[in-house]
DNA sequence: CCCAACTACTTACTATTTGTAACCTATTTT
DNA sequence: AAAATAGGTTACAAATAGTAAGTAGTTGGG
């Protein structure tokens, strides 16, 4: 019932990354801004659930959405300051994956 | 409905660790093994979940779980090779939510 | 020996989250 | 005008998480 020990920070960060989705929308986007509807194909993610991430990612401050009226409208969704600053992150995450997880089987050690 | 442009790899490791307590649970293996009570204590995770998590986690081959036959019973949990070599992606973790998140508020940006 | 307490779980049930599919509005192409 | 495309939203079923109580194997006390 003490869920102190653990730093709020990470608590925090960790509940931001260890939701599902939110982890390959903000590694999407790291490279550049990008439209719903690739976000969508890229990620096999429907479109109910990116919009709840896309909120809930603008309300925390790592994804802007911009709105270029030119025509037809074209809104594209990219990483802020701070999403940005989660590079690192994913960089280890991929390290990681390309070290420990076999890519056809579910193996457990590399060479 | 394209699941293709990411690596299966990345994908792999990131729903291991966007899935929820996963990535709680490995951080506080990090430094020691740890009892099953322990974990929830710390934690603030339900006996149900954490028994399914540690399981997955063991499927996984990041946790090991030892039976200490001593009386009465010791069970701990650690973290294998696998597991922990996770900590450089824990330690991004933490750095970014030192720089990033505030931690009485729902701020947005670092000094 | 019997009863309470402790650890490590499991089971039953409820609440929340996800996934699926259909729908909507505006614009653009045929 | 009809169909298509972009960017969503809504309604509902299915899966997952959370809560609380129960179980099994000790241990310690009366």
């Amino acid at each position: 019932m003490k869920s102190s020990e653990i730093c709020p920070r990470f608590e925090a960060a960790i509940s931001l990354l260890g939701q599902r989705w939110t982890g390959l929308i903000i590694h999407q986007l790291m490279d550049e801004p990008k439209r719903f509807g690739q976000l969508t194909e890229e990620i096999g993610i429907s479109g109910r659930l990116l919009s709840e991430r896309l909120k809930n990612l603008e309300n925390d401050g790592l994804v802007e959405r911009t709105v270029y009226p030119e025509t037809p409208v074209r809104i594209e969704y990219s990483l802020t300051e701070k999403g940005a600053s989660l590079q690192p992150v994913m960089k280890e995450i991929e390290r990681w994956s390309q070290n420990w997880i076999e890519p056809a089987k579910t193996a457990e050690s590399p060479s």
